[in-house]
DNA sequence: GTCTATACCAGGATAGAC
DNA sequence: GTCTATCCTGGTATAGAC
């Protein structure tokens, strides 16, 4: 899989996914033509992503918001009730898309190895497109209310579970080396992270995601298989 | 070098840090009495590390505060001069313990495998010890002023470039093996990293500092040195 | 050195015209 | 559906008594 394939099957623009926001959250949004809404939700996340990545969502006036989004305070109060239900909303559907991401990334696939090849690739390649998503995410979680808080915890440990799980598999084929899988996991979740949290660094650099993704199989394979050394 | 010797060695307790950061910032702290200096220091210091790690500096507010550290407004504006002005002072605090402990970590070590070793404990140790410091570090940096945050950029990269060094040399030498060194000390900062990050899970899971310690440095040796598998 | 009281303003939220 | 005008809370910061 390479990420521009994934990109191509994915279709993730900023058009789909507000559309999706908007369908799937009908009943607390205030405007009712389909076109309408989307247009100006495109208009609202683009310039929330933005401020909200830049110095925090606290530090984000709605004020600001409003001028970035080219839209009245008044009016952007139509498409949520408050600033938190904002939040709400964006993390709701960063939430979905990562989950639909990472399960389009690995079923059909059975063999371990190529299970965990394809995870890997489905978090890094994702977190490429969606990177301002990802990262928000990341960093309001500790400010979320206490239930969004819990969704939040449940959707970074699944996907560390599943990493787990698929190493352990592996462990029970005789396929991977006994290590700590539950600490690699960690590990490699901590990597998978990196790529979004980093972004500046690794752009200044000029390394892709794809480089990004080679080494950290590289890196991880060599530690669970049992092939011998080059 | 075990957690609790670093743990002596350090000696790093909120009061030693409070007079250390007085003798420091004398112009700009108002109170002249060294004890009563420091005593207050360590009310608001303490109170300002838990809320700030909680929801954030920019959603802690100085009533909050005031009520923690049990001393009123004005008393604390004889400490700092605003708001920013105490991130900056923790700020400042912070890099120069660090710094610290990273050189004290490695000098007098000059075989790469020592150094890294030594590297990535002090580096884990002074998280574990100073974890509230850490995290209030890394998920407030991006809200600093320019130079500020500069200052907190250089820091992170020159831990980094310092993992880097002692690999690039380790590969001069013959000890390592080539493989990409930029890569895996960015990979290496990310591991080192989790571990003030994700407190929560690690000590839900009983994972102590050291049993986190000895599998980091496992999993990095076995991809950089040339010994045969167990 | 520490407190209380208060100035002043920015931010979230709403009402009601168009 | 969108805008402008406004309300009101709660934030940072300071003044001045003790």
């Amino acid at each position: 899989m390479t990420f521009s394939s994934f990109g191509r099957d994915m279709n993730l623009t900023m058009e789909v996914i507000c559309r999706e926001l908007f369908l799937h959250n009908r009943e607390s949004i205030k405007i009712q033509k389909e076109e309408t809404a989307v247009r100006n939700l495109v208009k609202i996340l683009d310039a929330a992503l933005r401020l909200c990545n830049e110095k925090g969502f606290a530090s984000m006036s709605l004020r600001d918001l409003s001028r970035e989004a080219d839209l009245s305070l008044g009016a952007m109060y139509s498409y949520f009730s408050s600033k938190d239900d904002l939040l709400r909303l964006m993390q709701g559907q960063c939430r979905s898309m990562v989950l639909r991401a990472l399960e389009s990334g690995i079923e059909g696939f059975y063999d371990p190895r190529m299970r965990l090849r394809r995870l890997i690739q489905a978090h890094l390649y994702s977190s490429e497109i969606l990177q301002p998503w990802f990262y928000m995410s990341y960093m309001e979680t500790r400010s979320f209310p206490k239930d969004e808080y819990s969704l939040a915890i449940e959707a970074e440990l699944f996907t560390e579970k599943t990493l787990v799980d698929i190493m352990l598999e592996g462990q029970a084929s005789g396929l991977f080396k006994p290590v700590n899988a539950g600490l690699l996991g960690a590990v490699t979740k901590a990597m998978l992270q990196d790529w979004y949290l980093k972004r500046w660094k690794y752009s200044k650099r000029k390394i892709t995601v794809q480089n990004y993704c080679d080494f950290v199989l590289d890196f991880i394979e060599s530690y669970l298989l049992f092939t011998a050394e080059a």
